[in-house]
DNA sequence: GTACGTGCAAAGACTTTGCAATGGC
DNA sequence: GCCATTGCAAAGTCTTTGCACGTAC
């Protein structure tokens, strides 16, 4: 599986090689693979360093073209870390994020959080500018510089990886308070059909939600200190609550009473809010494993609101 | 009153140089002032030529010397707008701020967002890191570079004012709110001294509002340019809606009745949120025009507060 | 008079370019 | 065989350092 990623990101190079009229050789390969086998933010030394244990006769020259052409097709990002290196991490499959450096170990975490972009695009906008790129660093010391520890060195997961699971996380999340709403609602409604109606829909929440949590258990088993690692993706819980439609409480809470239709209506509005809301965040990254998991909720959601729907229209037949 | 920033400046450096042993000399001076008579984002390069202008004698290497005690000193700032090359800003009494960088005609537009800083805080805080500074730095084209058109070159004024503008126009916002609340509270209220309150408490907020607006009239006159400078703080009408009370609604809207009493607690409440949401704001900067603006702002709600706090008592002594 | 300041030149750090030999395709 | 590639050296860019002379205090 990590091997067929790895495949991927070759072939993108030589298939840039090819459609550039460049040459297949064995110093990019050896850059090429130095680059993609080690996580991080290595600067031009880093890599040259590791190539030459490799291979001492390689020159630094090649090296920064190398990676230059690495840059070119997407593989490497370039980014600046404020120490005056241009640094390289990977790019490929990585959702763009931000970085927060620690100025005393280097160590850098890295991040991303709709909120931020959203109040950042709602800044730009107001001055009619096109963002192209953006570059946001924060420095400061982090907890392990400040309490004099060492700083954990084990092997970091990838970045895609920590996306992903911060992906199903969220989803989880999702699906864990859907489930929470339903098994709620059929606790206060007093109409018998519309109970049933929705903990029959809890049970299928529930159900979906243990089969991520499943997928979740598989990925943590097959990657090393993913399920430690850094929260990467920061995503607002209030965000997910104000999906959770509104009961009517027009009469006192207790007095709740719902029939099966209204019941199966109220579903039909949570399920469709959930699916936009999965379909609005896979839109925001580029292709990654985290994008196809949003994708993948978001269609499971309108599965589920189709499978609604259908109950409902049993019931009554749809209008229109 | 220009003048007299650039003497505390002036001075700022020569108690820095006194307190280093350093030396007063006729070179330092010149990039000094060199450096103050600019606004924008100056290379080492930039400011040499302007210096050697007026004595072609100076080595750039003093410059680079004299930049960076001028950063020591916090006079200048050290930044990097991502071209390589290091550039100096203003920073005494100036906010720290972020960067909007048009790729095309190299324009910046500088700008600030408590929002910002408060998801970025939320961000920082989940990995207990602790942020000592920041880069946010927004790349793409601005309109004018979108539409060909050629940038508007004037003089601009600088960002002290401008934030010293924005501070003004937030507190005016604030105090309007404050008004239309009072007057909407007065025309509702159906106790007539009640109303009495609510309608002399906002031809106070009133007369607040135009003592203001007649402030950054002034501002506006003495500073060319200053009213079409672009928006630096980014404030959000929102927080300040937040802060107006919320009448008691048991009963239709219109039948509002509030005694003289109530309407007097309900007017203590807002003016005491408003009081504190000024002074948080002025907390979160250094010394600035802005942040004394908000500063004397808290204060005159304060004050405000204080005289209804009386009327209040005066009606019934309070209970502790 | 002492010690910092200055400006020149030189060095340093990082990156790019020129060029002759090498090696994919 | 053509032409991109490579690695060396050299150059380029931005910045700092060394040093002898100058000058502020």
């Amino acid at each position: 599986m990590p091997g067929r990623k790895l495949e991927a990101e070759k072939e993108l190079f030589y298939e840039y090689l090819r459609q550039n009229g460049l040459k297949k050789t064995r110093q990019k390969d050896l850059i090429l693979d130095t680059f993609l086998g080690n996580e991080g933010h290595m600067s031009v030394e880093d890599i040259y360093a590791l190539v030459k244990k490799r291979d001492r006769k390689v020159g630094i020259v090649t090296v920064f073209r190398t990676l230059k052409s690495l840059n070119a097709c997407g593989i490497a990002r370039e980014i600046n870390l404020g120490d005056g290196l241009t640094r390289f991490e990977h790019c490929y499959q990585h959702p763009v994020h931000h970085h927060i450096i620690c100025t005393k170990c280097l160590r850098v975490i890295e991040f991303l959080s709709p909120e931020l972009e959203r109040v950042q695009q709602g800044v730009v906008s107001r001055y009619r500018f096109q963002p192209l790129h953006q570059r946001i660093q924060i420095y400061g010391l982090c907890e392990d510089c400040r309490e004099n520890r060492a700083a954990p060195t084990g092997p970091q997961p990838d970045t895609e990886k920590i996306f992903a699971r911060d992906a199903l996380r969220m989803a989880i999340a999702m699906q864990r308070q859907g489930c929470e709403f339903y098994r709620s609602a059929a606790s206060c409604n007093q109409d018998p059909a519309g109970r049933e109606v929705f903990e029959s829909i809890a049970l299928e929440e529930e159900s979906h939600a243990l089969q991520l949590e499943m997928e979740l258990e598989m990925m943590h088993r097959y990657e090393k200190g993913l399920e430690e690692a850094p929260v990467f993706l920061h995503f607002d819980s209030c965000e997910l609550q104000q999906l959770i439609p509104n009961l009517p409480s027009d009469l006192g809470d207790s007095e709740l009473r719902l029939d099966a239709r209204r019941a199966l209506e109220i579903a039909l509005q949570l399920e469709k809010r959930a699916a936009g809301f999965f379909k609005d965040y896979a839109e925001r990254f580029g292709e990654t494993e985290g994008k196809r998991i949003f994708e993948r909720c978001a269609e499971q959601q309108m599965k589920h609101f189709a499978s609604i729907n259908r109950r409902a229209e049993a019931i009554a037949p749809a209008s229109a």
